[in-house]
DNA sequence: CTGAAAGCGCTTACAG
DNA sequence: CTGAAAGCGCTTACAG
């Protein structure tokens, strides 16, 4: 029983033309616009359909239509919280506006290695996408390589910033309102020595750090820059660089709440005690920071209303391809913790 | 330039042959099968091939042949690091063996509300992955509703404790083997009062419950359970309730690492000292349990390993469709870390 | 080794 | 309002 032998083949349109005694068109013209049929033989179509248990073969009808009523969601990283909670929001709002997302993963497999960049999508999984022919699509993170994308559709970026060739519609964090509210908070509670840890990795980590290096000029403060990317393992590195630097700063704003539990780890083992010794903040406000243990000072994107934007990009675009792009910043929040807080 | 005016239509079959001079058959010819197609033409219809960037088209290769060559792999819950790990690794057998895996996600987004079924699937993207044919199917993580999945072709499973009816294949790890593991490391330590948290939420969550009662009856000691499902919060609720009771236990084993983590803050929420007061030990080692602030002693289910496993199983089945569905249970490994150690 | 033909399941004009 | 016909891009026997 492992596999229903068999497998009963699916109703095609011809079996319920059949059994309802009508042509096989006007069993697609009974789907797609039934004000169109009688009532009498849409009634029969519909009887003969359900006892059938007949569904479109989404293949056909991609092939033989102009495209499929569905829009297309790459996740680019699947180990990210970040765009799931995105992919969710997303995908609640195209469901409300009887728009189907089909979510897919289309990052490769991590060959192990450090230098390996970010955001590589898989091109057969962006060529099926591709044949698939949804109507508009949604990427949410930064691709590597946004050639391998599907095109001559309206795409929508979330949570990604776009390359230098502009004109693409994108929603994302407005990463220099964060870093303001980084800021604000800190040197409200005495901070003036205030380092920041990442600008490497690509996309988003360049922007948070040009935010880092306008906050520290608006206020006439020290710039000190420790370069990191996104993992854990990076930010305990450049941690222990920003420890053994004279005189320490006194807090530290990382690229995101990874890098920053890396910065708290690499503090710890030196023996400081925090947050009096060292104040840690992060970006994304991931769940890891609110756990108990961890507690950490983290800015929030708001991610459901990243989500939740994208989404209507998405269906503006649908209304007027045409439309040109343009990058929408949603204002995030800051959620204090004990990392800052102490 | 937001959208690529025109989009070039692809090349098809048809463009080939012309190009090469050719019937449109001989070009399918020699790409499924070269070696029956003369030299010359071979090269001349590659050529063409490159030359007008041809690619197959997905949908009218599925919809014309038995089925796609491809192998459609399902992630329950885009949440679950554990799942994402399984499906890189799995994704890199399928991938060395020539088949190519699609990822997709399946979970339907959470209505917000605690009583929700875990592992629901989205019937429309399983009814596009039927459509699409895939040769297998793999699913990671457990679905709560097997007849939602595509039928007909063979399923394999993977860290998913498949319902009842099995005969299924699946793999995943020996959670009893895993318990066992527990058990010593706590036993040693001098532990004789330990409490589980967890068993509810369905499928691996009772599998642990039955290992730890058996686990206990085996050493006669006392079994201690406080229900619980899979997250922090009722890994926290379970844990303020263990806490209050009299006589405490020494050590908590709880049904993954998310739960220990709650466990954990409810223990210091009321005052104990970790672990000199309570030992606590989760299971799934995902990267929590190795962050330094948390480490938590935790049961290492080798996802990399089943992964590679439930692949080969699909490669398997593709050679044997027929074969009997069996249970492959991966030996686990024990992670000690200092919330036991002390 | 090659090529004309039929068909996968659907949609879309186009005549009635 | 209805139905026969052509076509989406490919594959698969089947006759040469």
């Amino acid at each position: 029983m492992s596999k229903p032998a068999g497998a009963a083949p699916r109703a095609t349109i011809r079996d319920v033309a059949a059994q309802a005694g009508v042509s096989k068109s006007l069993v697609s013209l009974a789907f797609k616009d039934p004000a169109r049929v009688s009532e009498s033989r849409l009634r029969r179509i519909r009887d003969a359909a359900e006892e059938l248990g007949y569904q479109p073969n989404f293949l056909a009808r991609s092939l033989a239509a102009e495209g499929s009523p569905f829009i297309g969601v790459v996740v680019v990283d699947l180990r990210n919280p970040l765009f799931a909670d995105i992919a969710d929001a997303a995908r609640a709002v195209l469901d409300a506006h009887g728009q189907y997302g089909l979510i897919t993963s289309a990052s490769v497999p991590g060959v192990a290695g450090a230098g390996e960049r970010y955001g590589i999508v898989d091109d057969r999984v962006m060529a099926m996408l591709q044949d698939l022919r949804p109507r508009a699509l949604m990427v949410i993170g930064t691709v590597a390589d946004a050639s391998a994308l599907p095109r001559g559709i309206p795409l929508v970026y979330a949570s990604a910033a776009p390359e230098a060739d502009a004109g693409q519609t994108s929603v994302r964090v407005d990463d220099r309102a964060g870093m303001e509210l980084l800021f604000d908070h800190l040197v409200e509670r005495g901070h003036r020595r205030i380092a920041f840890v990442g600008g490497e990795g690509g996309g988003v980590s360049r922007l948070r750090l040009d935010a880092y290096l306008e906050a520290c000029r608006t206020r006439g403060l020290e710039e000190i820059v420790h370069p990191a990317s996104y993992g854990e393992r990076e930010g305990a590195d450049a941690g222990a660089r920003l420890l053994a630097s004279d005189p320490r700063p006194t807090a530290v704003i990382a690229v995101n709440d990874l890098a920053a539990i890396g910065v708290q780890a690499a503090a710890e083992e030196a023996g400081l005690t925090l947050p009096r010794d060292l104040a840690v903040a992060g970006f994304d406000n991931t769940y890891l920071a609110g756990l108990p243990r961890i507690s950490l000072t983290s800015v929030d994107p708001r991610n459901a209303e990243i989500g939740r934007l994208a989404a209507e990009r998405v269906l503006a675009a649908l209304e007027d391809p045409d439309a040109p792009g343009d990058e929408e910043l949603v204002r995030p929040g800051l959620v204090m913790r004990a990392s800052t807080l102490g």
